[in-house]
DNA sequence: AAGTCACTCAACCGCTACTTT
DNA sequence: TAAAGTAGCGGTTGAGTGACT
């Protein structure tokens, strides 16, 4: 098979996103929903290439997605999805609402991997379990714990297989696995499929959220070198001043950062009229109902996960035998 | 203050899987 | 059915940044 060219394009922008491209990009699938990624850079006039752009959606400007410190639960549930699926980041990042799965994959490659090698090694050398938050509680007989998690780890195949299986999709709601909604919805954005058109335009205004947090940091980090080209975008791009009230100076001077802050109510304000809602704050609920049926699990208010699989309980269950359970027991993949 | 090192994370690359023709 | 086109995934890279000397 041939490999499409479409990366090795002359003329083809790589390297960092600009926030006008990031406008551009959202605005073109609020209007026309993700999907069809290689009519994106046609269509938009980005000199990127389809890849480029569905990862910079996927990762970055999608609604919902969260940044910044994993919790203890989100961490707990990656070693212990990355112990039972393996490097599926994909599958794994289906479990952890708003996280995405490059995400997910640099924490593990650079912090939880480590973590779990170091505490292999002193466990190992204390000859005994039990250290960091991943101690046990009670100490549990090697063969006694390693039966217990056997069984939890063919628990939750089966109820995986389960739940993936067709026949019991609609009679078995309860053990509706993210990993099940998600596989048909990465490309269609939402989780039931209705007719792009109809669904598009409501659902992708909370992109908005990310791209003002991106234009907050812009601000706070305008690069240093960024010879003011930023304005010379095509046609189709947002005026950068337009978004920033007009106080936007494009020079990399220091006023020019220090505006950042300041600035942060003209963002919103100007990215709620160009997206049509009142918040750009995350916890807004209205915004975050808005893409409820986005791809990752459903989110009740403070990001508390919707009804959980047997799976999921498994894997959260705090009393489960997992906190049992030494981490340098687990057979990971490194 | 300058240089070096270690770390993080956004983005790219190459591959496979899936869909369309 | 095969070939071509496209989307998605996981591994890797490299720019940016902070800590340390």
């Amino acid at each position: 098979m041939v490999r499409p060219p479409c990366c090795d394009k002359e003329g083809v922008k790589k390297g960092p996103w600009t926030p006008e491209e990031d406008i551009i990009l959202v605005s073109y699938i609020q209007e026309h929903g993700p999907g069809n990624w290689k009519a994106v850079p046609t269509n938009t006039g980005l000199l990127r290439c389809s890849k480029s752009c569905r990862l910079r959606w996927t990762n970055y400007l999608r609604p919902g997605i969260k940044r910044g410190n994993f919790t203890d639960q989100e961490e707990k549930m990656i070693i212990h999805l990355q112990a039972l699926l393996g490097n599926r980041w994909a599958a794994i990042a289906a479990y952890l609402p708003q996280r995405t799965d490059n995400d997910i994959k640099n924490y593990w490659n650079t912090y939880l991997k480590k973590k779990l090698k170091r505490l292999e090694t002193s466990t190992s050398s204390e000859s005994c379990l039990g250290h960091d938050n991943f101690s046990v509680s009670q100490p549990i007989a090697r063969g006694q714990w390693e039966r217990r998690l056997q069984t939890n780890i063919d628990m939750a195949k089966k109820a995986l297989s389960d739940a993936l299986s067709p026949q019991k999709s609609t009679s078995s709601n309860n053990l509706l696995l993210p990993l099940e909604s998600n596989i048909c919805s990465e490309s269609s954005f939402c989780s039931t499929k209705p007719t792009q058109t109809q669904t598009q335009s409501l659902c992708y205004a909370s992109s908005a959220d990310n791209i003002a947090r991106l234009l907050k940091g812009w601000m706070k980090n305008k690069p240093k070198g960024s010879n003011g080209n930023y304005s010379n975008v095509t046609q189709n791009s947002f005026n950068i001043d337009l978004a920033y009230g007009g106080n936007y100076e494009t020079s990399a001077s220091s006023e020019g950062m220090e505006k950042g802050s300041s600035t942060n109510v003209e963002i919103s304000e100007t990215f709620e009229s160009l997206f049509g809602y009142e918040s750009l704050d995350s916890s807004n609920s209205d915004s975050t109902n808005l893409f409820q049926d986005e791809s990752k699990p459903e989110i009740i208010g403070d990001g508390e996960i919707m009804p959980f699989s047997l799976l999921e309980k498994w894997l959260l269950d705090d009393g489960g035998i997992q906190e049992k359970v030494g981490l340098s027991e687990i057979n990971y993949v490194f």
